[in-house]
DNA sequence: CGCGGTGTTGAGACCTGTCAAGACGTGTGG
DNA sequence: CCACACGTCTTGACAGGTCTCAACACCGCG
């Protein structure tokens, strides 16, 4: 007898990716994963292009992606669009929204893109009722803030280049949690302009960018699907280390 | 009758600045706040240039500050650090330590600088005991992401003459709230090579920067005393729109 | 078949960095 | 009280990274 309705069907990917991030930081209990499972209230497709939420807005609900890429974007007054954080399978997009109310930035669909909706009145249940998750998504905010300080950082203090092997390596491992790499590689369905807005650069130059590190030999980026040719100087060029990603599975 | 340590007293002024940073947000009771005024376990005192927490480092406190500037900071491989936020009075330099365990980033004193320490089991206590709380501070750390994200923006699509004008629009409200504002300006300690770690810039560019602000009679930054002389024309030349930092009195 | 989005290339401009030197101020020790 | 050292601020000349603008190639799709 399964009396979950069709729509929940549709989210069980995300979930699933939802759960294997949370559970390469912390345990989750099985009890705990059937109320985490308990909170999609329905779900959403979106074209690429389409603002899911804009700068602002009141929120009621929060965004869990299920497929596809959805950016954190903020426009400056010419219209220079910055990308401040990706979100891909199983992230909450926008969980900060459920103290913060309305969001400081807009959230944009970057690639076709499925979502599950959670009602904030479902998290505050779900907090209330279990401390420990209550915690561990208060941990969720804070590693989404960690990620944001790699960029500001990288953004201030490495080249063009650096900043393009880090993004690469952060998203290898990000895609590694959720099963979606391959050996030497991932789908990457950006375009070189969405890339050009997360590194702060002009798609002319993510374009020339891209090409010294293929010609070096570390990536190669063809057909919306990264090849990690050189992984260690890859790392080494984009200075990466994972320790901002906190990979550690302790109680948080 | 006085139960409280001596050491307590020094740790007024910083809960005084805690609490009004709080309740610009959302209301505090009575009881909550005398809650969270007996979080304090100590306090202490730090040189400039101090590391007071070392990236990495195992964490069972947090660190709130009482006076003077604290920085979260992160070198490049070149050594160049990068400031990635900066806290003043009232403000939890590393609440978010509480879930993360360990910090992805150092913390640094700028300025003389005073703290109060808070362990984490205390911390635990507060959430467990008042949820209102639990979810305010979470918003509190959610806040501290709001402003990184604008460093993020400001990085990536902004000039370094609005970044600088930005930062100083940010300084304005956030010591203005805690009451550490005059009309027209406020005491600024850092050091131009300093705010070229904020900026991400150099410190010759920083004094360039700088001037170019003074000759269009935008600001003035004198004996560590920063003179708005147009906020008007420095809100624009920034871009500064502070809705990012949530100054709104409503339920978290 | 044509069109719009995407990727590529070149030339030149501009913003910011680098290096180096000197000015200024303050605290310390002789 | 002076001499000196050190950090900070300032300035100049030049280099280099990234942007701008413009043109064209490519490709999937209607």
């Amino acid at each position: 007898m399964d009396l979950t309705p069709p729509l929940r069907g549709a989210a069980e990917a995300g979930l699933d990716a939802h759960l294997r991030k949370l559970r390469a930081r912390d345990e989750v209990s099985k009890e705990e994963e059937s109320a985490i499972r308990g909170m999609i209230a329905d779900t959403r497709k979106f074209e690429p292009h389409t603002v899911l939420v804009r700068e602002g807005e009141e929120l009621h609900q929060s965004i869990l992606v299920v497929d596809g890429w959805l950016a954190r974007t903020k426009d400056n007054r010419k219209g220079d669009r910055q990308i401040l954080e990706l979100h891909i399978a199983g992230d909450f997009a926008d969980l900060h929204g459920f103290t913060l109310k309305c969001l400081d930035h807009s959230l944009t669909a970057l690639t076709p893109t499925e979502v599950a909706l959670v009602p904030h009145a479902r998290v505050r249940q779900l907090i209330d009722q279990h401390p420990h998750l209550s915690r561990l998504y208060w941990f969720s905010t804070n590693l989404d803030a960690a990620i944001q300080r790699q960029w500001t950082f990288a953004l201030g203090r490495l080249s063009a280049r650096a900043r393009m092997a880090h993004l690469f390596c952060e998203f290898f491992v990000r895609l590694q949690i959720i099963g979606r790499t391959q050996e030497e590689g991932f789908e990457l369905p950006l375009t070189q302009s969405q890339l050009s807005e997360c590194l702060g650069l002009t798609p002319v130059h993510v374009n020339r960018t891209l090409q010294s590190l293929r010609v070096q030999g570390l990536v190669e980026l063809e057909g919306r699907r990264l090849s990690i040719l050189d992984a260690t100087r890859l790392r080494h060029v984009a200075e990466f280390d994972p320790d901002y990603l906190y990979l550690e599975r302790r109680p948080r």
